[in-house]
DNA sequence: TATTGTTATACTCTATAACTATA
DNA sequence: TATAGTTATAGAGTATAACAATA
């Protein structure tokens, strides 16, 4: 590569672009951090959903990790082939499945979160604690606009 | 969505959940603002990478975009395709080729740069000035780590 | 031997429509 | 009439291997 392509390009100065390249490092440390546990970045965050107390329907999930439905449906049916997860009736609306963690996706949940910390934390590595909190705190009101 | 969605989720304190959401949300923005144009970010990227002084080869793009070579040679030769670019000869190296934009090329991406502009500014809206340069800063390190 | 562009292929992700059962 | 889950399908994006021309 040209050293021209560290600079001097308009989409250097493209916040979009950054955010997507970004991304992609990011995307590509994790699912390899995950690879050995037998997940994906979308499986496990499907897992990390089901193992925190929201009780979250698949409507619910799929909104939060902006999936459409559909899709859900393949990722909570796989988890619950793994007995990972189960899926079980919301008694205030038969329609929806509330997704629950099994003890076994508890812990799996466990070593997959610290390997995409670590993973992450790789990649933060040249940012000081302060920046990776203003930076956490930027991407938030990005990912959540109010 | 239960309110429990903006708060309590072992993922919302993830900085790679985050930057995948923001950047979800980014691309939508960006692809509904080039659809009218004929152009998706990626061809976009390709374009602006043309229209920029480098003389880039098809290699040193797929590196910049972090795309596979394979997938450049079919955007480049859609951007061909519809007279927005064209492959040069590079004098340097026979086996490579410089991708330029044409006439065509540049005014195209001049609408579509304004274009992602606004779809870009609509998106940071409720970031300062000095907030989104934090953040460009910010994600060029991730972006192009050292 | 290694690299550039290319073709081919398979897999993952994204987006949409339609169906069923419930609300 | 609208919503939750599901099925099906097509298009976009990602990843890999192999080949010809050239370095």
């Amino acid at each position: 590569m040209t050293s021209q392509l560290r600079s001097e390009h308009s989409l250097q100065a493209d916040t979009a672009f950054l955010l997507a390249r970004a991304n992609a490092h990011s995307l590509t440390a994790a699912n390899a951090a995950l690879a050995p546990l037998g997940l994906r970045v979308r499986s496990f965050s499907v897992l990390a959903l089901a193992v925190d107390e929201g009780r979250l329907s698949q409507r619910d999930i799929a909104e939060y990790l902006r999936l459409d439905p559909s899709q859900v449906v393949a990722l909570v049916d796989d988890l619950q082939e793994r007995h990972l997860v189960t899926r079980e009736p919301d008694p205030t609306d038969r329609r929806a499945k509330v997704v629950i963690a099994t003890g076994a996706g508890r812990k799996l949940h466990e070593e997959a979160a610290e390997a995409t910390r670590r993973a992450l934390d790789a990649m933060l590595g040249g940012l000081q604690a302060e920046e990776r909190a203003v930076l956490r705190a930027l991407l938030t009101r990005l990912a959540f606009p109010a």
